[in-house]
DNA sequence: TATTGTTATACTCTATAACTATA
DNA sequence: TATAGTTATAGAGTATAACAATA
């Protein structure tokens, strides 16, 4: 054995965004290939995961980062395919809760499967290595918290 | 002092996979806010960041994910508002080669410092930090190599 | 008055298929 | 024959502005 090579120097802010940008373009095609596997767009692949429970039209809104405009016409295409439905708000009579159906919490299910299975790499992380990417992610990007539910 | 809180349990790869959505998510509303800040969309932004040097329509597709019959349409915007050119290829009369302007050199630099002022944390991590969350990165997205130059 | 959801509008992105010029 | 780029087309996502119903 001879001497070590000299070890990577640290990567620049510049070059682990870019990284970053890498990285977040290969989950949304790992993502839309999923959705796409099941006749279904990224943003209605998108609305259907955040459906972990009932949510209005402005929360999903505010979820997907778009105009609450937006929203009608994504949830119109999934409530014609039944995958979700609204439903009125007891309390309050403006206010309309998109839920997933039965077929949507199936689909829902089959899409997140084949998204873990095309990302087999993070598959076999180790809980250490998870542990440790988690906490990263979480101090790189404070304002992104998991939503209620 | 008491005894030491209970540790995190590790995040299953599920949780992991779910925060990387959201990291993705935080990651392309900061750059849409970027782009926009210019005028761009977030895939007009993402091409002129693309163009690190020129690539050809195809080239471009392929980093873009998309067909390429939607470069032409994403080129030509790009090229009415004299951010970048269409160069022939010398040796084949095929291709056309995607060029930055000057002014769409200047557009990218801005959109890059604006998306690093917003990326706050990641601006304040140490060369460790960096380091470690880049390692862990390259290992879970392994598919995901730099593109040349 | 303010908010929720919808509609109308115009623009951008998207894949598919067909076309041309070139290889 | 195959490939690079374009065009035509239809559908989906996007923000803006205006609207009705409700708070």
């Amino acid at each position: 054995m001879h001497q070590n090579p000299r070890p990577d120097p640290p990567a620049t802010p510049g070059e682990l965004m870019d990284q970053l940008a890498r990285v977040a373009a290969a989950y949304y095609r790992h993502f839309a290939a999923a959705a796409s596997g099941h006749g279904l767009t990224l943003m209605q692949g998108k609305t259907l995961s955040l459906l972990t429970r009932p949510r209005s039209m402005r929360a999903l809104a505010g979820l997907l980062s778009c105009d609450a405009s937006n929203v009608t016409g994504i949830v119109d295409r999934l409530e014609g395919r039944g995958l979700v439905r609204r439903e009125p708000d007891p309390v309050d009579r403006r206010v309309k809760n998109i839920a997933l159906t039965d077929q949507g919490e199936h689909t829902v299910r089959l899409i997140r499967a084949d998204l873990m299975s095309g990302l087999t790499a993070l598959e076999r992380f180790s809980d250490q290595d998870r542990t440790a990417l988690g906490a990263l992610l979480d101090r790189a990007f404070p304002d992104t918290a998991a939503p209620s539910a």
